[in-house]
DNA sequence: GTGAAAGCGCTAACAC
DNA sequence: GTGTTAGCGCTTTCAC
């Protein structure tokens, strides 16, 4: 039985068998390849030729392991369902699109166990660098992040101490701010509704920076209701009926994020509550779904992508050697919309 | 000047180094570490505890090379920013989670170059299998899966002909089942509003199907409007009401996606247009958003968490060995919502 | 400008 | 149950 005359390769292909299409020695085809040193532009036409030809994909894992250079950046994020997590990605790609690096992203589903075992596999690949979001992390996750000598850029949060660099904004900041904008506007009676996430560190640290500036001007939080799960627009619309029919009196709902925020804002109005005089709400990030609603849902922009660049951009600039230890924080932007402003300016 | 006493490593830590600190070869060591073969309890504690101690994380890069072996599955989706994709990669991740495998996300914003960059990349680190989004893909690109001899799967969309394996749906179909709806319930001046993407192949295909259908009857889209970029939610309030303006007669509006008809939906309800008595209105993709809205939206979910179980279970299976070109077509189902049922039943 | 030799850190295969 | 040897496919280094 006659074989083919072209059998496909079982085996992968190697640069021996560009070297050996092409008659030039393996050494020269992979500075070909890579565009490394002087070549010939004879020699190079022939074997960028004979590459083509047979379909040639490098193996970068042995490349990794020759070179010691792993053109990887782990990406370490909480969920995707979220969209705020997909948008810092977008800012981490956007400035990684420019270089050799490329990033690759862990999921942990906000387990602290989770994160660890991502962090150990995304390790044992010997990244350039690391993106982690959130400040908190196991003291086993920690020590990795120390052990593996790369660049690690902690994002989001800066309240807390980081590994090495730290991009974000302060939610404990964001939360004063917030509870200051409310009262100035003459709220009193204040309500807030939120995630049932007993590790989001970040959500709880608004809320730490919420409650204390009400404390200081003698207000407190006076009902909260609590979701987990589901369709957050939906539960927005549950929790503020729920919360308003027990508290009628409130005058403001503080949302933890945007999607609640924008379930109640969409109650409320279909009640007929006089928005915002009656009843003031705010939501938390800035999300782009809110320019669509009837009103404006005040809120306050977290840059995502800003924190996604600016993250990358000190793994690319810790690539080309030296810094460490940098901290970048951002100013949230608190936006009034038309939920928060009753007094005109 | 004397040095520190505990001098952190300068090199990263080898197998070597855990099979001095526990005195066991490291071939041993790598076995205990991969859980591999009879090692007897007692030097499994040895390596394990120096292993810890030391902070010792294995170099998957070596290990790879070394196995030909690389648990990694290339996932490659067009986009972050629209909810469909992430949802289908938590399908993956899902299904993945019980295995040795770990997907690793790339993103092709849509672009047949980006798509070859990114598939030629992932590739290089000689995955166990990819899953890619929809069918069409560069001659180049269906080329390097066909050469990588790992399995294929390519999801979404099932009208076409795929490299090895598929999951998805017809859209074709789809779009046919949403006009016959439409029909069925008695409208007949219908306007279609869409995105500006001639690469969105998918869109095409449920244009085309719905088009069809409506040719079947006699009927056709009398008008329509197509955006790009910005909040989809504020854009389906746009061409909404410019369609609306320019065709005031329309009965039915088609939109190639939720969030576009969820804006649709909120401006229509705003001018107080009777729906579905006077208006009727349909998106695409069964999108939890759609639940908090103040009337449910007519939609079709398109099943993507099923899609990436599928997809991911098929590379599971081929991992063990086996199977080959499977087709999964899943059947999108109808949801009439408040926006298209005119006829009780 | 090009090539030959050595070795990256691990695992397959086999010996004991 | 444990150890030894060879080598995965590339890049580094150095020689020419």
């Amino acid at each position: 039985m006659a074989e083919s005359p072209t059998i496909p390769p079982r085996r992968p292909l190697t640069l021996r068998d560009v070297s050996e299409a092409s008659g030039v020695s393996e050494m020269t085809v992979s500075r070909v390849l890579r565009n490394r040193g002087d070549v010939s532009a004879a020699t190079r036409d022939k074997v960028l030729e004979a590459a083509r030809e047979l379909g040639y994909v490098p193996n970068k894992i042995a490349g990794a392991l020759a070179s010691s250079r792993v053109n990887l950046v782990a990406v370490i994020i909480p969920s995707l369902s979220n969209m705020v997590f997909p948008e810092v990605l977008a800012g981490v790609a956007e400035t990684l699109d420019g270089t050799e690096l490329q990033p690759v992203v862990g999921v942990t589903n906000y387990s602290p166990d989770r994160e660890e075992k991502v962090l150990y596999e995304m390790l044992s690949w010997r990244p350039s660098g690391v993106i982690i979001a959130g400040i908190e992390h196991s003291e086993t996750a920690r020590q990795m992040m120390r052990a593996a000598e790369v660049p690690v850029v902690e994002i989001m949060d800066v309240d807390g101490e980081p590994v090495d660099a730290v991009v974000g904004i302060s939610h404990r900041r964001a939360g004063r701010k917030m509870a200051e904008a409310i009262l100035k506007q003459g709220f009193e009676r204040i309500g807030f509704l939120g995630t049932q996430m007993p590790l989001d560190h970040r959500a709880r640290k608004r809320f730490e920076g919420f409650t204390e500036t009400l404390a200081k001007s003698g207000h407190e939080v006076l009902d909260q209701e609590f979701y987990s799960g589901g369709s957050a627009l939906l539960k927005g619309r549950e929790m503020t009926a729920a919360l308003l029919e027990r508290s009628p009196d409130i005058d403001f709902l503080y949302y933890s994020n945007d999607l609640i925020g924008a379930g109640g804002l969409l109650y409320c109005l279909e009640r007929g509550y006089d928005i915002p005089g009656q009843l003031g709400l705010a939501g938390f990030n800035g999300v782009e779904l809110l320019q669509g609603l009837p009103r404006r849902l005040a809120t306050m922009d977290t840059e995502r992508h800003q924190i996604g660049r600016e993250a990358a951009r000190i793994i690319v600039a810790r690539a080309k050697g030296g810094g460490g230890g940098e901290r970048v924080e951002l100013e949230p932007r608190i936006s009034l919309g038309d939920t928060l402003r009753r007094y005109k300016p």
